[in-house]
DNA sequence: CAGTGGTCTAGACCACTGG
DNA sequence: CAGTGGTCTAGACCACTGG
C-alpha cells in the first residue's frame, strides 16, 4: 500500500490528511473490506508523524464505521454493507429509490442574516448570510415533508436565484458549485407540527411527525447545510443500514 | 465543583473514571445545561492526570452529546433536550451515557414457537423457540420506552429463567453467553401508541411515539435479535451520528 | 514471543474567543 | 491580553491476540 507524504505546512491536519488518504484507499478500492490497514505505529514510522497522529485519523474513520479495530489483532476495512446503505441520500435520491416522482415547491427562497444556532453549526462569521429556503417535499404529487434548509451563501453564490422547484438542491450543489456532500449526521424524533406544518402537509395538529435535524458535510469534512426535514409520519419511515454499537460505558 | 481524586491503581481507565464523574455532576445537577464545565488543564492539574487524558475524558462525553466544545471558549453541558446522542447502543448504556439511571420492568419473558417474520429474519429453523421479552424501559423511574425483543433461544438457552429486572439484556449476552451484539440496522418511524403502550408510558393515545424495529448482529453477522422499541416522542431523540450519503444520482 | 490497540505522561505551538 | 480547545511530539507500560 503505498502513502504519499503528508504536507506538514499545509493548513489541513495531518490527521485528517491521513484519514483522506485512508478513505480514497477504500474508496477506490486498494483496501477491500476484511483486509488489515497499517498499525498505528507503521503509520507514524512510514508518514513521520507521531503514533498519537495516526491514532487519531483512525478514530476519525471508526465514527463513520469505515473501519473497525480489534485489540491485540488489529485495524480492518470494514464490510461495504456496514456503512454507506441508502440510509442518508437526499430527498430526491431516497423518494426514487423508493418508486416515486420526486418534487418540490419552494416556499421560501431568500438570503437573511445568519442567527446564532446556524453560525456555531456551520462555522460562519458574524456577518455572513446564509440561504434560507423552505421547501413542500413531494412524491408522485403528495406531500410528504417540509425542509428547512440553511447554506452559508459564501459557498453558493447566486443559489438564492436558482430555480430550484421539482430540483434536487445536491445535484445543484455539485453541478453548478462543485459541493459534494458526502455525510450527514442527524438527530431524529417524533413530534407534532405546528399549525402551518399540519397545514402544508395536510394533516391533523395532532397526527405524528417525524422530525430529523441534520448537518450535511462534504467528504472532507466541510459543513455544507444545516437542514430539519419534518415528515409526515404516516408515509415514511427512514431505514438507517447497519450502524455501528456505541458500547463504551 | 468538586471532583473526587482518581484511582490510579483501579482497573478503569482514568479517563473513564473522570468521565462518570463529570456524568453523574450533570446528572445531579451540579452541572446544569449551559454551564462551561472545568477546561481540560484546569482538569488535569486538579486531577493530577496528564492533558490527554482529561480530553479524552471529555471526548467520551461529547459522543453522548451531553457537553459541546467551542474552540477558544470553552466545554459547555448541552441543553438536555436537544442532545439526544448515542442513539445505537443498547438502550441501558444509551440512557446511561444521557446521564441518566436505567431501568426496566419486565412484562413478558417467555419462550414461544417463532413466528413467520421473526424466522426469516432471524433465519430460523420452523421448529425452534424464541423468547419473546416485553419490558418497560425506565430513565430514573420515569417510563420513556416499550421494548419487543425475540431471541433465539438456541443462542442463549435458560435466558427465559434469567432476572432481566434492571439488568441490560446485552450485558447478560456478553458474560453469559458470550454473545458480542455490534451492528444494528433499523427503521425509525414516527407513530402513535397502542392503547396498551399509551397506559404504560403514560402518554395520550395521539401523543407522538418513536417506533424502532431493528435487527442486531454480532461481528460476524450472526443475527441476535429481533428488537421493535417504542419510545415516547416527548422524551427522547435519537442521535445518528456520521451518515455517508447513498451516492446513487 | 512479537505485534496490536488501549491508556497515559509531560511537554509544545497554534488559532480562536473574550475582555 | 490570558484562557480555551485543536493539533502534535516522543516517549512509556498495559492487556490482549496469534503463532
Amino acid at each position: 500500500m503505498e502513502l504519499n507524504t503528508l504536507d506538514k505546512g499545509s493548513h489541513t491536519p495531518l490527521y485528517l490528511q491521513l484519514a483522506r488518504q485512508l478513505i480514497r484507499q477504500i474508496q477506490s478500492g486498494v483496501l477491500k473490506p476484511g483486509d488489515k490497514i497499517p498499525s498505528e505505529r507503521e503509520l507514524s514510522e512510514s508518514l513521520n508523524v507521531s503514533r498519537i497522529t495516526s491514532r487519531q485519523a483512525i478514530e476519525s474513520l471508526l465514527k463513520s464505521g469505515l473501519i473497525y479495530r480489534e485489540q491485540g489483532r488489529g485495524t480492518f476495512v470494514a464490510e461495504s454493507k456496514m456503512h454507506g446503505i441508502q440510509g442518508f441520500s437526499s430527498f430526491t435520491e431516497d423518494i426514487r429509490s423508493r418508486g416515486y416522482q420526486p418534487g418540490s415547491k419552494v416556499i421560501k427562497q431568500e438570503l437573511v442574516p445568519v442567527d446564532e444556532k446556524c453560525r456555531q453549526k456551520l462555522k460562519m462569521g458574524p456577518d455572513e448570510l446564509v440561504l434560507h429556503l423552505v421547501r413542500l417535499r413531494l412524491a408522485d404529487g403528495e406531500p410528504i415533508a417540509i425542509q428547512y434548509t440553511h447554506l452559508p451563501s459564501r459557498i453558493c453564490p447566486g443559489l438564492e436565484n436558482e430555480d430550484l422547484e421539482n430540483r434536487s438542491l445536491f445535484s445543484v450543489l455539485r453541478d453548478r458549485y462543485f459541493i459534494h456532500p458526502a455525510w450527514t449526521e442527524a438527530e431524529v424524533r417524533a413530534s407534532n407540527p405546528t399549525p402551518e406544518e399540519a397545514d402544508l402537509l395536510g394533516i391533523g395538529l395532532d397526527e405524528p411527525v417525524l422530525v430529523v435535524d441534520g448537518v450535511t458535510f462534504t467528504e472532507s469534512f466541510d459543513m455544507v447545510e444545516v437542514v430539519r426535514t419534518v415528515y409526515n409520519g404516516k408515509s415514511i419511515s427512514l431505514y438507517m443500514g447497519r450502524q455501528r454499537l456505541g458500547l463504551l460505558v
